[in-house]
DNA sequence: TGTACATCAGTGAACGCGCGTTCACTGATGTAC
DNA sequence: TGTACATCAGTGAACGCGCGTTCACTGATGTAC
C-alpha cells in the first residue's frame, strides 16, 4: 500500500518527528524538561541519531524558533488581514482585540513557551521571545495607528508604545486565562481588551476626528494631584507635564 | 572589636548567606542556573554543607518562596494603606495604580521570578508563582472595589476578575519596561494604568456616585465608533448582553 | 536486468561532566562538674 | 578557674545518575556500469 520513501523523505520524516517530540516536550514540560534523550526517545529513534539531524540542542531549538515565528507572523498577517474586512469601525475595534486572540489561541503552544523564555536570562529561546514580543507589540500599535490614533511627538510616541505594551500584555493574559477556560467567551476577552484601550487611548490625540480627545470634557474638570511642579504654566501644546493629562475625569 | 559569635549565631548567618545566593543566582540566571554547587560557592562553604542547612534544593526554594511571599504581601499592604491615606478620588485612582508600582520595584526580583516560573510546569517555586499572581490580582480586585466599581451577579464578577487580571498584567509589563530603563518615569506608568482601568470600568456600574460611569461626558462628545449594535435600547440594567455594553464611546 | 560499489540514516557502546546526596571525620564551641 | 566530655557546623572524598557528545559500525538504499 504505502510506497517506500527515498531516502531523503525518510530523513526528512524522522526529522520531521524530532521537532513536533521536541515542542510536545517544551510545551508540555517547559525547557527544563528537554533533553536529546527524551527527544530522541519520543521520537522512536536512538538517543546517538539526534545528531544526525541537529548539531546540538540549541540547533533544534533555532529551527523550533524559526518555524514558531513564521507561524506566528502568519497568524497575525492573517488576522491583520481580516481586520481590515470589518465593516465598521466599531467592529474593527472590537475584531482588532478579538482576531489576535484568535491567532494566538489557534497556537497556544507558542504562547506559552513565549511567555516561560522571555523573562528567563538562561533560556535558549530568549532570542524567539523577545521578537515574538516584538511583533506582538507592533502589531497592537499598527491597529492602533489603524483606529486613527497617532502620536505626534516623542512623549506620545512612547505612550502609545507603553499602550501597546499594556494592551498586549491584558491580551496575553486573557488568552491564558480563555485556554486555561477560566473565561470560555472569546468574544468578552475582546470587549474587556476594547474597553481598557477606549481608556487609554484618551491619553492621545484621535486624528481620525480631528475634535478633541474622545470623552474628554471641554471644561477639563478636576486637576489631578494638585498643582503639578513646573507644570501647565507655560507650556506649549505636546510640552505638557507627566501626569497631568489624565483626560476626561 | 567583633563580639564572638556563638555557634547557632554563626549557623544561622551562614543560612542567611545560602539564602542570598540563591536569591541572586535566581534573578541573574533564573531557576536554570541554580544548583548546591553554586549557591554553596557563592555563599562560601563546602558544597556538602548546604546540606547541613538544608534537605535539598527544593527546601531552600520552599523558604525562599515563603519570605518572598511575605516580603510581597507586606509591600501590598503598606500600599494599600498608602492609598487609603489619599486626599481625593482622583488622588485615590491613581495611587492605586503607582503604589503597586512602586511595590514591586522595591522588590524587582520577586517579580522577574514569578514571571518566569508562573508558565513553567516543571519549575519549584510554581507555587509562589501562583499565590504571588493571586495576591496581585486580588489586591486589583480589592482596590477597584474601593474605588466604587462593584459586582452584583456572576457576569459582572467575572468582568471584574478579567479587568483586574488584565490590569494586573499591564502593571507588571510597564513594571518590567521600567526597571529595563524603558519607562523612567513611574508616574507615568500610573497614568497610562488609571486611563486602561477608566475605559474598562465602563463595563461595570459604578455605585459610588450612583450616576453614570465617571469619565463619561454628560454630551457625549465625537464617538469613534458607530451605532453600538444592540446598544442602550431596551436592555435591562444587570442583562446587557455580552459584547453589546461598551459603555460611553 | 544484474552486479559491484558508494552513500548514508540510524545504532550501541563508551566517555567525561556536573550535579545531588551520603558519610565518616575534624575541630571549635558549649557544658557539666 | 580548670578539666573532661558532648555537641555540632562545616569538610572532603566517594558514589551513582542523567546527560551531551563522539565514533566505529551496520544494513538498507542509491547508482554506475
Amino acid at each position: 500500500m504505502t510506497t517506500p520513501l527515498s531516502r531523503s523523505e525518510a530523513k526528512d520524516q524522522t526529522r520531521r518527528r524530532l521537532i513536533r517530540a521536541a515542542l510536545a516536550i517544551l510545551d508540555q514540560e517547559g525547557e527544563a524538561g528537554l533533553s536529546t534523550v527524551k527527544v530522541a526517545k519520543a521520537a522512536g529513534i536512538a538517543q546517538s541519531s539526534f545528531y544526525v539531524h541537529f548539531k546540538d540542542m540549541q540547533d533544534l531549538l533555532r529551527v523550533l524558533a524559526e518555524e514558531g515565528g513564521a507561524k506566528l507572523r502568519g497568524s497575525m498577517r492573517e488576522a491583520r488581514r481580516k481586520a481590515r474586512e470589518a465593516r465598521s469601525d466599531l467592529d474593527s475595534h472590537r475584531e482588532t482585540f478579538r482576531l489576535p486572540l484568535e491567532a494566538i489561541c489557534r497556537h497556544p503552544e507558542l504562547l506559552r513557551i513565549q511567555l516561560r523564555a522571555r523573562h528567563d536570562p538562561s533560556s535558549l529561546l530568549r532570542d524567539f521571545a523577545v521578537e515574538s514580543a516584538r511583533v506582538y507589540r507592533e502589531h497592537h500599535a499598527a491597529d492602533l495607528a489603524a483606529l486613527g490614533y497617532t502620536a505626534d511627538d516623542e512623549r506620545d510616541r512612547r505612550r502609545l508604545e507603553m499602550i501597546a505594551e499594556g494592551i498586549n500584555a491584558a491580551t496575553n493574559a486573557l488568552a491564558i486565562g480563555h485556554l486555561e477556560g477560566r473565561y470560555p467567551d472569546l468574544d468578552e476577552c475582546a470587549d474587556i481588551l476594547t474597553a481598557l484601550s477606549r481608556g487609554a487611548l484618551r491619553l492621545l490625540r484621535h486624528t481620525a476626528s480631528g475634535g478633541p480627545v474622545p470623552g474628554a470634557p471641554a471644561s477639563g474638570g478636576p486637576v489631578p494631584g494638585g498643582p503639578v511642579p513646573g507644570g501647565p504654566a507655560g507650556a506649549s501644546p505636546g510640552d505638557r507635564a507627566p501626569g497631568s493629562d489624565l483626560g476626561g475625569q
